[in-house]
DNA sequence: CTCTGTGAATGCATTCACAGCA
DNA sequence: TGCTGTGAATGCATTCACAGAG
């Protein structure tokens, strides 16, 4: 029996396991290796040539530990005592992130969001080309947005094809999002980028992610709250026993 | 000594220490839990009054243990056998995620993406009131935008205290970004959404959430590439064992 | 002697599984 | 009996701390 790669895995009755090749990378580091990469190319520009872990976690607001941990499931491209090769880690970094292929991009949902994020730089900039926009409304068809005429969204599966989107973005309203999101995985679209505010059921091939604006709202509002509840719970306990031999009242989280 | 809450910690010398009054909520929860603050309202909208926590989980997404986890921390409101009543539940998870305040936003920088916030319904209709508009750029202060003028970036200190701003959304070019974070801290804004591709540094006291969605492309590639990996692990593996005796070859993740 | 790379330890989050209430 | 609420168990992610390369 071939052993691909040594692999003390149990195997079922004709059946051969295969380690995965790249090691499993946390979801949490994939987060953030994009950030450090988005670091480094400021670095590259500023013509800085090595970096510490240290000066790089701290330009990426994580700490050197967790930095050092990340890169090493990227690999082992560092030099003891000295640092890291800003170009080097990059290209690993992309490598990694799947950068080397071009990603290119639907819109669907032309409506202040969507003009926004078809007139939107940074995708352009960072590998991620808007190929192609959608809306229902008929008398956008032809209109261009950014440069790009929006098509009709009875032509998604075609001009997706064609074009070779592989990432969708929703930016429709919530009632249209379920449907719209049937439509680009029907149309081959394995990635998709959900700005509505609705949770998309799809296909276990399909990965979503997620901005819901109202929810990080909300995320900030829980903290306000919070901060407010412990200060007057303070406030309350300080009044309440004063004059009672105690200094002072401290709050442990 | 007043034992404010029957708390088993030892405390330093002179201290009281008291128990946090709301359970500590962990960060991952509180996310969910706006998700399914969104999914109830629209029960209710449906005049659907109970609800059970296999019903609801599927609607939000996640699996019921998960559900009743979460709500767990918010507190003891549904009725074993039964379920949650959707109403009781809505007003709970409000009040945890301190919705009973009113919390005003600011938007800096009006380009493309301000714009679109400005419009954007969303704020308005779930408790976020835009109540303030900033630019840098002088030929924008006064106009108009989503119903609301412009002001310039120098007046941002007075009008934010005027309009009891309590959270600062950052949509400025990434060069301005910790420029304009400074100054809504100095302003006594203590929550800060970010869309700027930049890590703010910001004291202790101010929560900081960022949207980055170069970032999230990137998060989507790297699944892109990862599937490609093992379908072509996969094939590769299959091509090589052909007529080895083997049937198959499963990747294990 | 400096700074990386990484096992081991700790700390969170998720899931399990069942006690207990309606 | 049906479904919630929750300790206990499991599985991830983060942090520690130090061996070892340069």
């Amino acid at each position: 029996m071939p052993a691909v790669q040594g692999a003390p895995i149990v195997p079922e009755q004709d059946e051969v396991v295969v380690r995965e090749r790249a090691r499993a990378i946390p979801e949490a580091a994939v987060a953030r290796l994009a950030v450090y990469l988005r670091v480094l190319s400021g670095m590259v520009d500023q013509g800085v040539t090595t970096i510490s872990s240290e000066e790089l976690s701290a330009a990426a607001g994580v700490n050197s530990a967790k930095l050092r941990k990340d890169l090493s499931y990227v690999g082992s491209y560092g030099t003891r005592g000295v640092g890291y090769d800003v170009e080097v880690l990059v290209s690993h970094i992309e490598r990694i992130l799947g950068l080397t292929r071009k990603h290119s991009v639907a819109v669907v949902g032309i409506g202040n969001l969507g003009h926004a994020l078809a007139n939107y730089g940074g995708f352009q900039s960072r590998g991620f080309p808007v190929a192609a926009l959608f809306d229902v409304d008929e008398d956008l068809t032809g209109v261009p947005v950014g440069g790009i005429p929006v098509n009709h969204i009875d032509d998604i599966t075609a001009v997706c094809v064609e074009r070779e989107v592989s990432i969708g973005v929703i930016a429709t309203p919530p009632q249209a999002a379920q449907a719209v999101c049937d439509r680009l995985v029907s149309a081959g679209v394995q990635c998709i980028l959900n700005f509505a505010p609705v949770v998309l059921q799809v296909p276990d091939d399909v990965e979503v992610r997620k901005v819901d604006l109202a929810v990080e709202m909300q995320i900030l509002s829980f903290h306000v709250a919070r901060r407010a509840d412990e200060a007057s719970a303070e406030q309350a306990a300080n009044d309440l026993i004063n004059g009672v031999g105690v200094d002072r009242v401290v709050i442990r989280p």
